[in-house]
DNA sequence: GATATTTATATTGTGCGCAATATGATTTGA
DNA sequence: TCAAATCATATTGCGCACAATATAAATATC
């Protein structure tokens, strides 16, 4: 065994992660068929479910997506007939997606998919929410790392040289 | 708010994990970027640096990869010089994937990846330990899950119908 | 009030995830 | 021995992740 034990894809925290998430959407897939969503899709359906006459940015923020994943998407959920992405009057800049009638209805037919997923019981209530925990405080640590490294190259005026 | 908690984004483990995977690859990219290898690539090659001279389908297994992601994933690091892909001798369906000099050699210019990543401070030693620990769990039993899943179509001779 | 900067969104290109399908070699079974 | 089933890998097609770049409107600066 040549490979040193820090090189060990067992011992990679990373693997483990990337991994897991890609069996989760996978197991998400039979549940949103029915929906014609892809899993993205589906986190974009739940942000506008919660709150919809918004900016492209603010989905973005909110499901944690790029805006190079969440312009094509919409227009695909558009073409499904689910949204319409209109013009702002006061920005023109900005666009203001709103549900159409079909869009605020598939919710119904969402509301049991967390439901259905508990069911396959693949973890514990407080795994999930250990695991839910800990997900999320690497998330921040490294949205913050994220932020202070895209700010470096920016330099502020009076601070820098 | 019309949109039940069950279906809040906040209350979702599953955006949880995507977005932490999704950020954790991002994390590895500076990192990666002067060894010239996407993240996917850096699994592969972790996986050959433990053990070489293997198939296809062993590797996918060892990285929890698909096929149609190693292929072609397999021809990239191929026309980089990192490794080649016979065909066996025994059996002409398998490929034999070896790394080359080079992609031996480049396992010396990854070795202090993994410290490097901890540097960073984005999870204490025990956090990361739990957290693999549950994402573990959680691979697992989802991907028993689509073992039963896939088998049943495949009918057990003697036990179906 | 013309120019520069910033802001919001869109576009492009490469690589990956994955289901479905194809190819082609090996093994099984009649 | 020959046909059918199985197995390893490859291919195709669509959607997503993301960096880089473009566009175009709003705001700031002079």
């Amino acid at each position: 065994m040549a490979s040193p034990p820090h090189l060990h894809l067992s011992n990679q925290l990373c693997l483990a992660l990337y991994s897991a998430g890609n069996a989760l959407s996978r197991a998400y897939r039979p549940m949103l068929e029915p929906l014609d969503l892809t899993y993205p899709q589906y986190l974009v359906m739940l942000a506008l479910w919660e709150v919809d006459g918004v900016s492209v940015s603010d989905i973005c923020e909110r499901t944690r997506l790029d805006t190079g994943t969440v312009t094509p998407l919409l227009k695909r959920l558009a073409a499904k007939g689910l949204l319409v992405r209109a013009r702002s009057e006061e920005d023109e800049r900005r666009r203001v997606i709103s549900l159409t009638e079909a869009g605020r209805a598939l919710q119904a037919r969402a509301e049991d998919v967390p439901f259905r997923m508990a069911c396959l019981g693949v973890l514990t209530p407080e795994e999930g929410i250990e695991l839910k925990r800990l997900a999320e405080t690497l998330y921040r640590n490294l949205a913050r790392l994220e932020q202070v490294r895209g700010a470096e190259g920016s330099d502020v005026p009076g601070l820098a040289e």
